[in-house]
DNA sequence: AATGAATGAGAATTCATTCAT
DNA sequence: CATGAATGAATTCTCATTCAT
């Protein structure tokens, strides 16, 4: 996985997968549970060939190379993850019709259901992640520039209305950002949780809001 | 990795490793390094071998097999870390020498030193342990056996003192457990930060204690 | 490519490759290009199929394997290299109309041009050639029989005629075949070159009848 | 064979090449004589590794890639063939102890002696020049810059002793050249002889002077 | 203690060929 | 006629591990 410009495979990837066969179907079921499971660098395409019921030719015919099943997996979660379904919950709290307390709560059980659904490629997303500095490089900027200043607007707006702290927006998105993930990923990549009830979700919108000090 | 009799072999390999000759040392340091930035997995012996300057069969030579080189560099890690040194911080919160609050500040500034002091070998840990079902199966127990009694006086104190909240103890652990975690992951497994400094670990503090309402 | 009866495979071959669909044309087409230029090992069917704009099934419904392939190359041209068109050239020389030297001229020109109109098919044969054995055996001996005996007569007769020196013919022959041969393939096969021109046709002429000696 | 940085590679390779175990050595004998059969595409390294009685991991240890052991058997025969032997035909005809004509002999039968000795890697390499069209952008030039100005020199001598015609010497070169290479081309690369009998070489030598006019 | 040559079991990948549509 | 999905054997290459020195 030498370099990774991902912009640019994206769509020769997705030009590929369009017109799917049922057997290619099936590598890329195979291929997100074992991946999810131990990882890419400890998945053999004999066994996703062999669990997927198909010879290992097939695999490289569809997908050319290990590295390409991969990408087939990670881009379509990622334009997903990028999905205009966020939009919604930003105009509905700058359209007052929630508060920004109500918009926490929204944006953590869309992204809860979000994972809930697509767990196992989250799985193999992140595994992936935290290994490759190129990986990162392209999409974490690119998250900052686009979610950020989403996120800037709403907190502004939540501070006008004098919903939260006055502190700096960074830090504000900081917080919100950290406690975000780090409740997905201590949810979903270490403890393995299947789903997230609704208990749970409100907890944390308390600790982001009014923390645990009296 | 098939067997993982975590405890069994902590004995075998702490045993093993205590008088290190300084090649030993060496592919210590390497492994460390490469395990760290590639993974363990995508890190060959012969690449250790070469980068420490010394042939490959003196790596077997010592550790006999490539895992027990990745348990020797894990080992001491989590020893490390269920220190006594986190005992001190707990004894004087329950003197009454400080608040809850800065109960939670030493216990970041803490974990932040030492994890800055052992950055690579949290990686080699944490890249293994998303992966290793075993290794979650032995350690979280492991873990909660021995944390969760101590922060349960502690959180006990704090609200007899009136300092937190008066939810059940199992979900301020929770809440505490689920920031602090996501902000070290975030930061050193996923921002790769090399140290934090006050100003955030204060924003920290302010977050569990307070969250971001007004 | 395991047994090789090529004259056997002729009659076979032929016959099929008469009436040509454009499709069949096109691959034919696009396997000289790149048998010529990467050889016939290190070119994929896929990549002919791809070139040709074909399904790779195609490829094998007309030449039934890819061996078979590389035969519908080069059977046409082996048989139009033992055409009636150099028989003239005897003839000529025969009947006092030209001179050993013009007629070496000729031979040179018309074998020039035959190369230079199917340099590529002769890049096929020749890459060919110098691998198999068993295309060896076959060809050189059936050149042997059908050239030599020609130039044997027209060599008989330059000598009587006193045109060129007395030796046994077959070291006149030798060194005739040596040099042209040795002309052609560093022209063709070894420097690319596309076509040559007649300062340097003149130049072998001169060679071939009078030496660099003074 | 992607990139062919001759000059570059030899050095990395002969390094290597110095301690050769003898398995080293037989891996290498092996592929000489396999290469110069069938060539270097349709030899594969698990054949290699069974003539050799080896494992097939060893000549990857050894030669890294299967085309660094192509490298390893052509660069040595390359560095001979532009050894200092030859030089000492062109000190002899200047000095005045030969005619041009003995020069031409001393300078075939050198080569052929040459040839004769290393046939199989002449032929491995002699396959595999006339595929790529990076080699013969490094090697002819090479040649080129490295011969032609010795040979010149030597041409503008015989021709002011009066042994040779007056035509340029680019011409003269270029007669020479052909011939030569034609001859061994035929020989070694076509017709396979072991070795060439004194009286060929006389009938090319008197080919190359006189030709075969009267 | 240290070496490094050698191994052999896999790993990813290629490719000619088949066959149902 | 033509397609292209599917195959599986072969190919190049990797790698943890062993062992004689």
């Amino acid at each position: 996985m030498s370099s990774f410009n991902l912009l640019d495979r994206i769509a020769e990837i997705t030009k590929k997968s369009e017109k799917q066969t049922p057997k290619q179907k099936k590598i890329l079921e195979v291929a997100i549970t074992t991946f999810a499971e131990k990882g890419y660098s400890n998945t053999s395409t004999a066994e996703i060939a062999k669990l997927a019921g198909v010879a290992e030719g097939t695999i490289f015919k569809h997908y050319g190379t290990k590295e390409n099943l991969l990408l087939a997996i990670m881009v379509p979660f990622l334009k997903d993850n990028t999905s205009s379904l966020v939009d919604e919950l930003f105009t509905e709290l700058m359209d007052e019709k929630i508060s920004f307390k109500q918009f926490i709560r929204n944006l953590l059980k869309n992204r809860i259901e979000f994972l809930s659904k697509n767990k196992e490629i989250f799985l193999v997303f992140f595994k992936e992640f935290i290994y490759k500095e190129e990986l990162k490089k392209e999409l974490i900027p690119y998250f900052l520039e686009k979610a950020a200043p989403r996120l800037k607007e709403v907190i502004e707006i939540a501070q006008k209305r004098g919903e939260i702290i006055d502190k700096p927006v960074i830090q504000i998105t900081n917080m919100i950002a950290t406690t975000i993930a780090g409740f997905l990923i201590t949810r979903f990549a270490i403890l393995n949780v299947d789903s997230v009830n609704d208990n749970e979700i409100e907890e944390i919108v308390h600790l982001i809001m009014h923390g645990i000090g009296k």
